[in-house]
DNA sequence: GACGATTGGGGTAATTGGGGTC
DNA sequence: TCTGTCCCAATTACCCCAATCG
C-alpha cells in the first residue's frame, strides 16, 4: 500500500489553512510539515496530514465550557498519532 | 466531510465583532469560540460559527444576567461544529 | 520547444500571540 | 467580570523575479 494519499500543493494548503502559499512553504522549510519535493524543487505535501493538522492539531479533548449536559466516551480515540512529532511551540 | 466553511482571521472576527483583536483571542483562549490554529501558532475561526454567534445564538430577550460562576453554558450548543473544537494550549 | 500558471527564494511591512496593567 | 491598550517576539502577508509544473 503506497501512501494512498492524494499529493496536495501548496497553493491547495494555503488555502485550507487561510494562509499564503509562501507560508506553507516555510511550514516545510521548519520541519512543521512534512513534504516530499519534486526533482525540480517544487514541495507536495500529503492530503492526509494536512487533514489531521486542521482537525485536530495538538490533540483533541476541548470540551470545558462548551457543553456539559452528557459525558461522553472521555476515552479518546485517538490514538495513533501519526504525528510526527510536532514541537510548535513558541 | 469537512463543513466546507471558510476560515477567517482573527482581525476577520474582530472586525465583524467591533471589538479589539485581543478580545477574539481571549475569547477563543477562554474556550467561548471554536479555534484551528496554524502550524505557526496564529489562530483561525470557521465562518459558519462566527456568523452563528453574530446571528444571535445567544438569542436575545432574556439572558444575560444571571451570574454564572463557573461554566458558561449558553455558549456552544451542541456544536455546528463537527470538529472537535480543540482548545490546545499554545 | 513554447505557453500560462504556480512555486521558490529573498526581503520588508503588517498582523498575531502572550503577559501584564489600567 | 469584561474590554481596550501597553510592551516585545514570532508568524504571516505582499513585493520583486527566475525556475518549474502541467
Amino acid at each position: 500500500m503506497d501512501t494512498g494519499d492524494r499529493l496536495l500543493t501548496p497553493g491547495e494548503v494555503a488555502a485550507l489553512f487561510r494562509v499564503d502559499p509562501k507560508t506553507v512553504t516555510r511550514w516545510a522549510a521548519a520541519g512543521r510539515i512534512g513534504s516530499i519535493r519534486t526533482p525540480g524543487g517544487h514541495r507536495r505535501f500529503r492530503e492526509s496530514e494536512v487533514r489531521a493538522l486542521l482537525e485536530g492539531e495538538g490533540m483533541l479533548d476541548e470540551a470545558e465550557g462548551m457543553e456539559r449536559p452528557n459525558n461522553a466516551g472521555p476515552a479518546a480515540p485517538t490514538g495513533p498519532g501519526p504525528g510526527p512529532a510536532n514541537a510548535g511551540m513558541y
